[in-house]
DNA sequence: AATAATATAGATATATTTGTCCTTGATATA
DNA sequence: TATATCAAGGACAAATATATCTATATTATT
């Protein structure tokens, strides 16, 4: 559904989100290994996202790394889309028309309508602090396991 | 979501669904024309959807073109997705992980879970034909607006 | 049999996405 | 102030997706 540039974005914020703090910064090496990405292109893909430190804040040097500040937390997952232009993904016509519309449907419009804002309301419903919350006391992972299996 | 192979595909499926017939068979520079793709490109892909007449047929020389049999019509538009192996855009993880599942879910797998089979549904309930049907007295279209225009 | 119209197939070109590497800049700490 | 540790940024490389072009095979019609 999304590529991999958003996928490693989504799970890099919500790890960051979970382990990181001001006090706590986050290196890119620790995030890599941890959602399980390529890390010179995770550390582009974190840059569009601490633009004006919207989303994810950063630090350089020594103990330096990504962190979410409180106000951070208040976004939602649909700002990673934003940020990065994908919500497209999501709002765009499945056949892929430019003006498809409730005036100039495609034949998909009428069942699809009804999918998109839920898609939409799964993004943008919780704020980061209430998903990693959520989390908190589930086995919920960030990691593929076969990855994890050959790191071993 | 999808492709512009997919979309593409779609789209000429369609198409060729709603013109299309053993008698009336439909050239590639129509359809290119009337769903707004590239023509040779279009080509290519159709070509995978013609391997072993599973879905769309077609027949070279004069009069020559692609149509849909009475049995193809009986499938969905699912099978488009499958014979060019898009249908993990819908089934495969948000977030990208090989092994999110109900019990290694991802964070957000128990809130996909509920849009994931919706999407599957819109893609494989109704049949081709039905898919067809609904569309004659109606005013869908397949076509860029935009696109039109230029040509106009 | 010749011709024209069609899809098929292969080669190539272009654009985009994904990925790596190396240098630079920033900063905490010794 | 020197050094080590971090992200930022730029250049490049590889892989994939998208697109175009040309030649070939098939077939209806003349």
């Amino acid at each position: 559904m999304f590529s991999k540039s958003t996928e490693y974005a989504l799970r890099a914020v919500i790890f960051i989100a979970k382990w990181g703090s001001p006090q706590n910064k986050i290196s890119i090496d620790r995030i890599a290994q941890a959602i399980d990405s390529p890390k010179s292109f995770t550390a582009k893909i974190l840059q569009k996202l601490t633009r004006d430190n919207v989303l994810i804040s950063s630090i350089t040097g020594p103990n330096g790394g990504f962190y979410l500040s409180e106000e951070a937390k208040d976004s939602t997952l649909m700002k990673v889309l934003e940020l990065l232009d994908e919500d497209h993904v999501i709002t765009k016509c499945v056949l892929g028309l430019q003006e498809c519309s409730e005036s100039n449907p495609c034949p998909m419009h009428s069942r699809y309508k009804l999918i998109k804002p839920q898609l939409t309301h799964m993004f943008s419903n919780k704020t980061i602090r209430d998903l990693v919350h959520d989390l908190e006391d589930t086995n919920v992972t960030l990691t593929n396991a076969i990855t994890l299996r050959k790191k071993i």
